[in-house]
DNA sequence: GGTTAGGGTTCG
């Protein structure tokens, strides 16, 4: 059904008040209360849509009780007529077989009662008091939905009343026909960021394609940024209303036309299906999940085939190359009249020096200055021409992707140390050429986005506070953990090992050239300094990927292994034995929801929750339950159609959280875990966030919990013509394998891109002659060792950038 | 009710 409705233009999750009571059919009568009465039933025969006047409709339909499916006859059944737009949406909405709920109605003698058999009454329900509520019989369908009332009764309820929201169809992309407007899906193959037109809007070109293997140019023309489709990266799906097929050099191309609208998801599967769009009245259901769930699955079956994203890392840059970069503006400049500098960065550090250019420090917006070690990590870019227009309107902190970005070497002459002779040194600009080629751009991405995410923690990485890692290092279960402390890099522990040379244009300051060594001079090193090396995998392990995944906690800096589904089920079991009949905060409204989906056989379940007195007056009472009473899976089964699910538990002191070894929040595939240590765990109220949406980091906030984060850690063996050497693979593993922690956790597509990356750095098959040979930046830090004694470990600070050139000679 | 663009690097 298509009902992710909203009312006016306002947020999701309707629901149906809780001052309702509902009233049998058959009880339905003049004399009764009418005001709080909810009545429900199945449409068991829907009327044409009767217009009378512009905009003022008539539908008549039968409902029939739904609460008695054993018998078989003399199931009370009512007319029920509706008005005004109402009508039309009812129209629209609602097929026969559907549940209603419908309050605010009036009652009217039938005049067919005696024709019809049916109900002596009929209901009136004006658009103007009426509320209809569609009632999914399969609660699967809509779990996100249901709401808990205090009669215990389910419902799973969108509003009808003012929706406006028909039932698409989509054309794929192989059916198209000259001269039609269609609907359609499709993954973006090629796209150019929107660019203003000779004309009165802006353009976005993109090419989509879909299941028939199609490659479909788009036009999109609107006046408003806003309008345009939110693509960050090929591989992003789209979904776009009413654009018009036409035939352009005798090839079909697509373009908007009149009540265009499109909406962007992320190609990459994450557990959530989150539309991208500023609209505010996008129009989202099931079966749009469905398909865009469906496209994900074919991107990744397709990943070989799809030339998807050229992204890299500043650590992966190679001169003349082109590349897409996501970065963080921290500092910009004008040049020239027709070109800007930024200047970024991205967590890890470009083997090359950037060329120093020269602004006037008045004209910089961000700091002018920074240390030199930081220094080391900022890449400078210059744009021209409409990219510098653009550059206007960004401000420093804002997260970027830059497309189509080239890596420009520049040979210039430098004084040498001794300041004596000049020599030729080669340094690196990035240019942004003017021009919207190969999609040629700049775009800022949302602070939620995945790629945002995993850009900051890279970065928070680097810029953390060693000390405050340093002092916890003996923590036991941090050395069960290969027996080393991971350690981070940070201004302190960056002492690079470097040629030194004077640039001639700074002023006597020296710049960082990260001098390339073997692993056998690097073991000769001193620790705490930043090596390049060049080396091949010889192995990794652990050979299971599951066992990479752990929790850190970034407070008291340990690392924790996620608990087994056994160990988390005996805690929810443990909680349900023990839990005990206690006063609800005041704050607290409790009801009870049925599950979704029962295993097949097996009664459905009716759960215990609470929710926020203060969340369902702001109308976001589906945003976080707290729920007692239930097991592993039925809380898993629970999360997959909520916002938030906290498991509590009762004791004679009120709602507690469950042991924190289990997870404490449950949203749809994910679980977050909180660190024993650190909580200071109490269930209560969550404070107004006003429009903000609850997510993990707020609720676990409110909750005293200190949130855990996923990492990846792994430990790595390389090799060169010199020695082997094993490093870790930590802080910078999310960037050396192009994943999020958290996706690892719950996407197998996620998974698979991890070994696919390991299995080309380090196939099971074939010879160590074959294997890539890696461009490292690895750091190196004394630790305490097993034996308690003081040792020198590494860690790689870089993503793995492949040397074309050596890929085949033998170690 | 549909002009603009209709992908395809590189001055700096």
């Amino acid at each position: 059904m298509p009902f992710h409705a909203l009312v006016d233009g306002a947020s999701p999750g309707v629901q149906v008040p809780l001052h309702l009571t509902r009233i049998p059919i058959n009880l339905i009568s003049t004399s009764s209360d009418l005001a709080n009465a909810l009545v429900k039933g199945k449409v068991v025969r829907k009327g044409p849509l009767v217009s009378v006047a512009p905009n003022d409709f008539i539908l008549k339909a039968v409902i029939q009780e739904d609460s008695q499916p054993h018998i078989s006859t003399q199931i009370p059944a009512i007319n029920i007529v509706v008005f005004g737009e109402l009508a039309r949406d009812f129209s629209q909405c609602v097929s026969p077989g559907d549940v209603v709920m419908a309050s605010g109605f009036t009652v009217s003698k039938s005049p067919t009662a005696s024709k019809d058999k049916l109900h002596h009454f009929n209901l009136l329900l004006s658009e103007k008091d009426a509320n209809i509520y569609c009632f999914c019989q399969n609660p699967s369908i809509y779990p996100r939905s249901a709401v808990a009332r205090k009669d215990s009764c389910t419902v799973s309820a969108q509003i009808v009343n003012r929706t406006k929201a028909p039932r698409y169809t989509y054309t794929p992309l192989g059916d198209l026909k000259a001269g039609s407007v269609v609907n359609v899906y499709g993954v973006v193959v090629f796209f150019k960021q929107p660019f203003k037109s000779h004309g009165t809007d802006f353009c976005s070109s993109l090419k989509i394609t879909d299941k028939s293997n199609h490659s479909i140019g788009c036009t999109i023309f609107c006046e408003k940024l806003e309008e345009h489709p939110k693509i960050f990266q090929n591989g992003d799906i789209v979904r776009m209303h009413r654009v018009k097929v036409q035939l352009f050099n005798n090839t079909i191309t697509l373009v908007n036309t009149f009540g265009f609208s499109v909406v962007t998801f992320d190609g990459k599967p994450s557990g959530s299906v989150e539309p991208r769009t500023s609209s505010r009245t996008v129009h989202f259901d099931e079966e749009d999940r469905r398909r865009v769930e469906e496209l994900q699955t074919w991107i990744s079956s397709q990943n070989i085939l799809l030339p998807l994203t050229n992204s890299v890392s500043l650590s992966a840059v190679q001169p003349k190359a082109y590349f897409d970069l996501t970065c963080q503006l921290l500092a910009k400049a004008p040049v020239d009249s027709t070109c800007s500098l930024l200047r970024v960065w991205d967590g890890t550090r470009c083997p090359n020096t950037f060329l120093k250019v020269d602004v006037d420090p008045n004209d910089v917006e961000g700091p002018t200055t920074f240390s030199r070690e930081k220094e080391s990590f900022i890449a400078n870019v210059l744009v021209y021409d409409n990219h510098s227009e653009f550059a206007k309107q960004l401000k420093p902190g804002a997260f970027l992707r830059i497309y189509n970005l080239r890596a420009i070497p520049v040979t210039s002459k430098e004084c040498s140390v001794t300041g004596s002779q000049s020599e030729e040194v080669e340094h690196i600009v990035f240019h942004l050429h003017g021009g919207t080629s190969y999609g040629r751009g700049i775009r800022v991405l949302p602070e939620n986005s995945p790629d945002v995410q995993m850009l900051k923690r890279a970065i928070a990485f680097l810029t953390e506070d060693v000390g405050n890692c340093a002092s916890e290092l003996n923590d036991s279960e941090l050395l069960e953990v290969w027996s080393t402390p991971p350690e981070s890099l940070d201004d302190e522990a960056v002492e690079c090992s470097t040629s030194k040379k004077c640039s001639s244009t700074a002023e006597g300051s020296c710049r960082l050239q990260l001098q390339r060594v073997t692993l056998s001079e690097l073991k000769q090193s001193p620790p705490g300094q930043a090596y390049h090396v060049r080396a091949q995998l010889r192995s990794y392990e652990p050979s299971k990927l599951h066992q990479a995944l752990k929790l850190f906690c970034s407070k008291c800096s340990s690392i924790q292994e996620i608990p087994d589904d056994e160990r988390v089920a005996s805690i929810f079991s443990e909680a349900c034995k023990n839990s005990e009949d206690c006063s609800l905060p005041p704050w607290a409204l409790s009801g009870s929801i049925k599950l979704p989906l029962p295993p097949s056989g097996a009664p459905q379940r009716t759960l215990r929750v609470h929710l926020s007195t203060q969340l369902k007056a702001e109308g976001k009472a589906n945003e976080l339950l707290f729920i007692t009473g239930t097991t592993l899976e039925e809380t898993c089964r629970l999360a997959t159609g909520y916002k938030n699910i906290v498991p509590v538990t009762s004791s004679k002191s009120g709602l507690v959280l469950m042991d924190l070894s289990a997870p404490f929040l449950f949203r749809g595939p994910r679980r977050f875990y909180g660190c024993k240590q650190c909580s200071e765990a109490t269930v209560r109220e969550l404070p107004s966030r006003g429009d903000k949406l609850l997510d993990e980091k707020i609720i676990a906030e409110a909750l005293g919990v200190q949130l855990l984060q996923f990492v990846l850690l792994m430990k790595l063996q390389l090799q060169d013509a010199t020695d082997t050497l094993d490093v870790f693979l930590w802080k910078h593993a999310e960037v050396f394998l192009g994943v999020s922690a958290e996706d690892v956790a719950i996407s197998q597509r996620a998974q698979n891109c991890v070994h696919e990356t390991l299995e080309s750095l380090c196939p099971t098959e074939g010879t160590l002659g074959l294997r890539p040979w890696l461009d490292l930046t690895l750091m190196s830090y004394r630790g305490e060792g097993e034996e308690g004694q003081m040792q020198t470990y590494y860690q790689i600070c870089s993503s793995p950038s492949q040397d074309p050139d050596l890929q085949s000679q033998d170690a």
